[in-house]
DNA sequence: GTCTATAAATCGATAGAC
DNA sequence: GTCTATCGATTTATAGAC
């Protein structure tokens, strides 16, 4: 360990990543230049393309990070959840999203910024967040054959409308609002479950 | 009238903004250039200057239109709305979501590209999104009082839950696909105010 | 791994004739 | 309203020294 006091200092290759990232995120991926990047990181642009092979890789490598970290997280929380399958839909949005929130230029730059992937890198990408999807989809019919989900409304629709709850949220979290990203998770939770009519 | 048999011709105006849009949709306005925008009008890359002040002026009016178009129908199906608070929330989203959808490029550029917006323009297009979601809250708040909506939850965060079931929906419509508009107006509003739970 | 220097292409926008 | 021609700036990416 040659990292200087107590915590681990993150590599070269991670903070590229993350520098970018939040550039996308401000100004999105098409109108940051490789120089804006370099000069967030305090080098010259030319040294940039000594750690990635073009822009677009720097782009397609945030993508992948986003899902892996999302996906990873919600699959643990949904293992680690009790057998009841409303209880694992919550673990589902709760893993989700704090680990979406946790990394909010991350998931932003994915979100938005994914279609100026292009050929394969655009290809797995898409793969990966349909196969994503399609687990959660798995998880909502098995939540619907328990009798803990209602029936009249096909799984896809009802995925779709989580994902609707799930990814909008990236357009107004602020780390430094009022809602914790644990209140977040509580609120979408609340609505996909239960709705916003008085009972 | 010297439009040709029928129907009335869109104007050389409304024909720029609409195949600016559907270039912005597909490709994001900061990867689209001013020629391919030209070369879809049958015009040279000159001729489109004569037409708009520049190609931020282009984002800007798709803009306006998109949030007008969905303001202006929103608040006619709610005026036409039984007076109850639950009917005017349900009147809100069917007609928020058919114009939305009746004009998908226009709202997904204004929804994704909005942000490559700057000065007085951006502030403009940003007050006027803000302006319409205060509305939506204070129907929301109205639909508490009455006791139609439920309280445990703040106007605010109701109101942001809300949005996130219509703003993502644009990411996902297609026009060919197996749900028509007022169905995915139907999904939403089942969504919002019943949630997935089975009762 | 980082630098200077530069290539090669493309961008938004304008000038000015018709 | 539409065109040809072009300007000036900026872009991604590479070459090659250290």
């Amino acid at each position: 360990m040659t990292e200087p006091a107590g915590r681990a200092r993150r590599s070269t290759g991670q903070r590229i990543l993350s520098d970018a990232a939040s550039l996308f995120r401000r100004h999105g991926y098409e109108a940051t230049t490789t120089r804006e990047i370099s000069e967030a990181l305090g080098i010259k642009k030319a040294t940039l393309y000594h750690h990635v092979s073009s822009k677009e890789d720097l782009l397609y490598r945030i993508c992948l990070a986003a899902l892996h970290d999302v996906e990873v997280n919600a699959k643990a929380a949904v293992e680690q959840a009790e057998a009841r399958p409303r209880e694992r839909i919550r673990a589902m949005i709760h893993g989700h999203t704090v680990a979406m929130l946790a990394e909010v230029d991350f998931s932003h730059t994915m979100l938005t910024d994914m279609r100026s992937l292009s050929g394969d890198r655009l290809n797995e990408v898409v793969q990966l967040r349909d196969s994503y999807q399609n687990w959660t989809e798995s998880l909502v019919r098995e939540a619907q054959e328990s009798g803990d989900l209602r029936e009249d409304v096909p799984a896809p629709h009802l995925t779709l409308a989580l994902f609707n709850l799930l990814n909008w949220t990236m357009f107004w979290y602020r780390a430094d609002g009022d809602l914790a990203p644990s209140q977040v998770s509580e609120l979408l939770t609340t609505m996909f479950l239960d709705g916003a009519s008085h009972r």
